[in-house]
DNA sequence: GATGAAACGATCATTTA
DNA sequence: TAAATGATCGTTTCATC
């Protein structure tokens, strides 16, 4: 891990707007919070050195994708143990409905955020792909009818509006 | 909507990549789905006017950013009606702990993802902010051991292996 | 869908505060 | 130590084929 890096009011406005649209360019960035291109480029190579900026992804629309129907897959896989669950991660996060895999402390292990065409659809995987594995105790289907995502995750103790 | 877009082979090569990694340069994605760079970017702009790409966001890694621990509120609103519903939804996004919201079909309608400083302070927001609130009838908790990020979402029946 | 040229932005060495 | 300047280099973008 890269040593902790103090994070002044230019970096967290950095952290801001880089949330909200990964895609402005550096010079726009730069005008948004009042530093020469040059400047900030290096403010946002320091906080990817850092690992605080971990990467840069594109959102797609599932819907539009042909994955209308959304649904969380609360999991026990029993016994709960790293021979049975490590092969288990490999196998969720290796479909191609998968979304998300969390791992849990609670009376469900896993839950998986999934993508599907249609109930069918949905059936099938429940049926086949998960109730079929020997270690998957329970599962228990959740529809999801909305998600959001909120716009930027900063450190505590900020206060948004004074950005 | 914008009417739905054919998606070619190419398009979903275009996908899974900016999926993987959405700071490639147009140069570069159009040498990897063996297009010129002028061609490879129409296609990009098509799939984002036609709402398939809906954004660019970086990630960050709330452990460095001073938010090291995560957890799942699963939540009762009752009633569960619009002028209830709406706002209620309005002061989750507005929290700043808060990084993904969900309203489900279950016997928990929502589900908030948070990422806060400690456990004090997660006893604090379920104690304060949630159970403090008359909507909301029940909160359960449940902390993040982990996550993952699928790494891309492409249309059905298509395998990945043949791109 | 590709080519090629013009416009623009990223990046870095250097300078300044 | 942190930021700005300015030149260079590479990329984006668009008219054209």
């Amino acid at each position: 891990m890269t040593p902790d890096l103090k994070l002044d009011t230019t970096d967290i406005k950095i952290l801001a707007a880089l949330q909200n649209n990964g895609r402005i360019n550096n010079k726009d960035l730069a005008a948004t919070v009042h530093l020469a291109p040059s400047t900030c480029l290096e403010r946002v190579n320091r906080l990817r050195r850092a690992g605080i900026i971990t990467g840069h992804r594109v959102e797609v629309d599932p819907e539009k994708l042909g994955r209308p129907l959304e649904a969380l897959l609360f999991l026990q896989v029993r016994p709960h143990k790293r021979p049975l669950v490590d092969p288990f991660v490999e196998f969720v996060l290796s479909q191609p409905e998968t979304r998300y895999l969390y791992h849990l402390a609670g009376p469900e292990d896993f839950l998986v955020h999934v993508a599907v065409e249609s109930a069918n659809d949905l059936q099938r995987i429940v049926l086949d792909k998960y109730t079929a594995r020997d270690e998957i105790a329970l599962v228990r289907t959740n529809l999801v009818f909305q998600r959001w995502n909120r716009a930027s995750l900063l450190p505590p103790g900020i206060d948004p509006a004074q950005l």
